[in-house]
RNA sequence: GGGUGGUUAGCUCAGUUGGGAGAGCGUCGCCCUUACAAGGCGAAUGUCGGGGGUUCGAACCCCUCACCACCCA
């Protein structure tokens, strides 16, 4: 093995090979077990939270495919449909082109290229984290299959009357001129203002004010309501308004909605313009007027002197002529949620328009055939509810619940380009017809050729296609074989920001189309957040490419890429200094496996999960401190008798403490495993092989392997170094799948395995028989033996190379036994010069004292020992003793806790203050001694 | 306004049926001991957010307050 570890020499070469060998493909035996993978942007580059999330399911992955179930993780990309269209959309802007003009055949045809010229990017990446997907049946939701399982979706859901079309408010980008989704709107507190207007009543000189952010909505009104129960107001209710600027006299209504506190608790009603006055104008019968265009500029249902305008030019217009007309009451600066597309940063609109949408919400419907809520959402509800899918943390249910209890009917139409098709078809008298194809709505309807049939021209919500994911890659609605073994899939790994939008989706669409749940378990992981705790992006300049932390980049590219296409370059200065300031040399290589170990140990069941690259140096020595180990043990063992054949062994307490802790690293790492607590078993397997098997293990056999004479003792220890070495790499290889396989070549054969690869070896199981409380007895004397030793050295400042004389007083036989059968590993770990016992009632030289029990470890001071320093320890143990000792006394001395207590906690209480008694005795000797 | 989660060492976080407060990183000493200086050995560091309650006993259970974060309206 090459004397240093170099990440990047070993990690593409095995997963080359891997993929090559088709070791990601399922084996075709044993129980299923499957997951998807939340399809990313077909055009996208991995981010973190990406990289964390891929990292999870790689780890669950290969540990079910190394307990031989037949494992299958489903790769794929989905369209991405505005985000996809946005880009191109910007390419040709660049270029000086434009879509409309283009067409939509030619756009579509950009679209494809660029698909294919960047859709491999993340699927790249993601071999460099050593994702073992099944690359042979990597899906596109716009693949042939996929959209027929879309395209046969609608065409069932409208068939059973649970899709309609209709006019709704929907959440509009005037930038895009499309329906966008909630999940695609972010709503940021931002500076406005409160309006005032003043509303002068029809039929008299009252008038009344109303408090606005929106004034130029004003337009649109058609009421004005207040609280029935404000009586500054109860005597207009009936009465009307006459609305400024326009002319129309609106009805003046009592609505429990308003807030009478608000403002001044009038609420102008503009149901057009927005979702809460959409419902109020409904309860009173008014007409939504529409007074914008698809681009949010002013349209012709407005008075003629608006028309045309942006909405926010309308604003000042309407706010400039208000004033002029003596009808602006006051301005008045407040702070309101602003909605804005995620992807364009333009205000959204709500705005009146035909959708296609999926009931939800109905129970039956008017022909009495079920409802949506009664198809799809109850059962949704009903899954969780009686524990066919659960999820983990299990407290994610609730948002779950929340949200399915309260749901609206789902927008699925986009006026976009890019995405599938709405299967529909309109004739000349508006006639609307729902198909497979154009040829199937002629054939099904009886409609010649000659009758014009035009296709919606809307394609469907990405997450559309998104919710059928879980079946739509698997072949349905053929019914394949991959059909039938994996679906229902295992877990579904997710963040808890879409639990909404797809978990819930895919729950609904697999019941209703899959027949069953779509995944019997959701894991919610957390989100990934820098050091800072804020969330990851690339306006606020704190992206990290994974890639990076694996290879390593130096400053400048690093600010190069952070302050490259952002959307507001205006704040490339601020981010070039942030970036300078936290990465002052840029970022070191560590390789993949340390980023993936950070990432499992960053899996908590926090919801967030602040990325700290601290950590991910602290696991990059791990990989470095396991790359040494197993130099070490091949050293010690390569050409050499290490029992491979079974051969007659001898093994130590040392090899026995070893395997017996081995043991229970497994089941803890097993456990934590299948609890989805990856961070625990990271935890668990960075101890066992850094403080046990590195520190303490490798050091015991040195004595052993250097000048044992007894060949079955050495080949018990050479079999036991090869053996734990080779079980520890199975038990850490979904974690750290490149360094394991490296290391594992060179050791399997050692332990007399033959096999091409790690990945298909079984996973450890812990053997009950192999525990040894005796051994971990014998170990830990040992251990304490030689950290009282230590101690005394450390604060006595006598250097590791001197050799110590030892004195033991008060020693048990079984002390002495321990003496006899691990004097040469004490010998060797202590670096002693001599041991000898003391008679009880002999005489002990002034020395620095360890306790190890009731034995007393004495170092004689001749020469050595700082008197002042030993009694200045020897006052802090005591004081560290005596505040322990009045603890346990305290409790001791309360009857109610000798009389209610469980016997055994009882017991050891006093045993502990009888060993506190014990050392405080012996400390103050010492002290009396040394003085 | 409704809901959820959080508050433990300087930093990031564990703490699984309530019974001796932990890890990593950082800090401070001593060591280039033939696997590893990306290392070894040792040390220091906490009114477990505040208050109250239940209990023999609370970081953990209950109530309450404060602050932070997120989600929904």
């Amino acid at each position: 093995m090459q004397k240093t570890y170099d990440p990047s020499r070993i990690e593409p070469y095995w997963y080359e090979r891997w993929e090559h060998n088709g070791y990601f493909e399922p084996s075709g035996q044993g129980t299923p077990y499957c997951i998807m993978i939340p399809p990313p942007n077909v055009t996208g580059t991995l981010h973190m939270g990406h990289a964390f999330q891929d990292t999870l399911m790689d780890i669950l992955i290969r540990f079910h495919r190394m307990r031989g179930h037949n494992t299958f993780w489903q790769p794929g990309t989905d369209h991405a449909g505005i985000a996809t269209q946005l880009v191109v959309e910007r390419q040709l802007n660049a270029a000086g082109k434009d879509r409309l003009e283009m067409g939509r055949e030619a756009f579509v045809e950009k679209i494809w290229e660029w698909k294919d010229k960047s859709g491999g990017t993340i699927q790249n990446q993601m071999r460099r984290l050593g994702a073992s997907v099944d690359w042979s049946r990597e899906r596109f939701t716009m693949d042939e299959g996929l959209s027929t399982a879309v395209r046969e979706v609608f065409v069932r859901l409208h068939e059973e009357g649970l899709i309609y079309r209709g006019q709704r408010l929907v959440n509009w980008d005037p930038v895009l001129e499309t329906a966008v989704s909630d999940l695609e709107v972010e709503s940021t507190e931002e500076q406005g203002s409160i309006w005032r207007l003043r509303y002068p009543l029809a039929d008299s000189d009252e008038s009344l004010v109303v408090a606005t952010t929106r004034p130029e909505t004003m337009l649109g009104d058609t009421a004005v309501a207040v609280h029935p129960n404000d009586p500054r107001y109860a005597h207009l209710i009936g009465k009307k308004v006459k609305l400024p600027l326009v002319g129309r006299e609106i009805p003046i209504v009592a609505d429990e909605y308003v807030d009478m506190e608000f403002g001044t608790g009038c609420l102008k009603i503009t149901p057009a313009h927005d979702f809460n006055d959409y419902e109020v104008g409904q309860r009173h019968g008014c007409e939504p007027i529409n007074i914008f265009t698809g681009q949010a500029t002013i349209n012709e249902n407005a008075p003629a002197a608006y028309q045309g305008l942006d909405r926010f030019e309308a604003r000042e217009r309407i706010v400039a002529d208000l004033k002029a007309a003596g009808l602006l009451d006051g301005i008045d600066p407040h702070k309101l949620m602003v909605p804005r597309c995620e992807r364009t940063g333009a205000i959204v609109e709500p705005y009146l328009t035909h959708q296609w949408f999926v009931d939800l919400t109905r129970k039956t419907q008017p022909d009495g055939r079920p409802g949506g809520w009664t198809e799809i959402t109850d059962p949704a509800i009903q899954a969780v509810r009686q524990g066919q899918i659960q999820f983990t943390p299990e407290n994610w249910t609730k948002t779950y619940y929340n949200w399915l209890e309260d749901i609206q009917d789902w927008c699925i139409s986009r006026q976009l380009w890019w995405g599938h098709r709405i299967p529909a078809w309109y004739d000349n008298n508006g006639q609307v017809y729902v198909g497979r194809s154009e040829a199937e709505v002629r054939k099904k309807h009886g409609l010649p050729d000659t009758h014009s049939l035009q296709q919606d021209p809307d394609v469907l919500d990405t997450w559309f296609s998104s919710a059928l994911w879980p079946f739509s890659t698997l072949g349905w609605p053929e019914n394949t074989q991959e059909l039938s073994t994996f679906y229902p899939t295992n877990v579904l790994v997710t963040g808890f920001d879409i639990i909404f939008f797809w978990v819930a989706r895919m729950i609904m669409m697999g019941l209703k189309f899959g027949g069953e749940v779509p995944f019997k378990e959701v894991y919610i992981h957390g989100l990934v957040r820098d050091s800072e705790g804020a969330k990851m992006s690339k306006s606020k300049g704190n992206v990290l490419d994974p890639i990076d932390i694996i290879d390593g980049i130096d400053l400048e590219s690093l600010v190069q890429k952070r302050t490259t296409g952002l959307m507001q370059p205006q704040r490339a200065p601020a981010i070039e200094k942030q970036t300078r300031k936290a990465f002052t040399n840029g970022i070191s290589p560590h390789g993949t496996d340390a980023l993936r170990f950070t990432f499992a140990s960053l899996a908590t069941t926090g919801r967030d999960v602040v990325f700290d690259m601290g950590r991910v140096d602290g696991y990059r020595n791990f990989c470095n401190k396991l790359w040494n180990a197993a130099r070490y043990v091949l050293l010690n063992t390569e050409e050499q008798d290490c029992g491979a054949n079974d051969e007659a062994v001898m093994l130590g307490s040392a090899d026995r403490w070893i395997i017996s802790r081995l043991q229970t690293t497994e089941k803890t790492v097993i456990e934590a495993l299948e609890t989805y607590r990856m961070d625990l078993a990271a935890q668990a397997i960075y101890e066992f092989l850094w403080d046990e098997y590195c520190d303490w293990y490798l050091e015991l056999c040195k004595p052993v392997l250097q000048q044992d004479t007894d060949a079955k003792r050495q080949r018990g220890t050479r079999r036991t170094l090869v053996r734990v070495l080779e079980a520890v790499l199975r038990l850490a290889h979904p974690f750290m799948p490149f360094i394991t396989e490296e290391i594992w070549q060179r050791i399997a054969p050692l332990a007399g395995i033959d096999s091409p690869t790690i990945m298909h070896q079984r996973y450890p199981i812990p053997a009950a028989e192999l525990e040894d409380q005796t051994a971990e007895a014998e170990i830990e004397w040992v251990q304490r033996f030689i950290l009282g030793l230590r101690r005394i050295r450390g604060e006595m400042d006598i250097p590791p190379g001197r050799a110590l004389p030892v004195l033991l007083k008060n020693a048990s036989p079984k002390d002495l036994e321990r003496l006899e059968q691990h004097r040469v590993a004490l010998d060797f770990l202590g670096r002693l010069e001599s041991v000898d016992v003391l008679d009880a009632n002999a005489d002990t030289p002034e020395s620095a004292l360890a306790l190890i029990g009731e034995l007393e470890l004495r170092v004689p001071i001749a020469g050595l020992i700082d008197k002042a320093a030993e009694l200045e320890r020897l006052s802090r143990e005591q004081s560290k003793l005596e505040s322990e000792l009045k603890r346990i006394q305290g409790k001791l001395q309360n009857e109610a806790f000798v009389s209610k207590a469980p016997a055994e906690v009882v017991t050891r209480e006093r045993e502990k203050l009888a060993d506190i008694e014990d050392a405080l005795t012996r400390v103050a000797e010492q002290q009396q001694k040394m003085a």
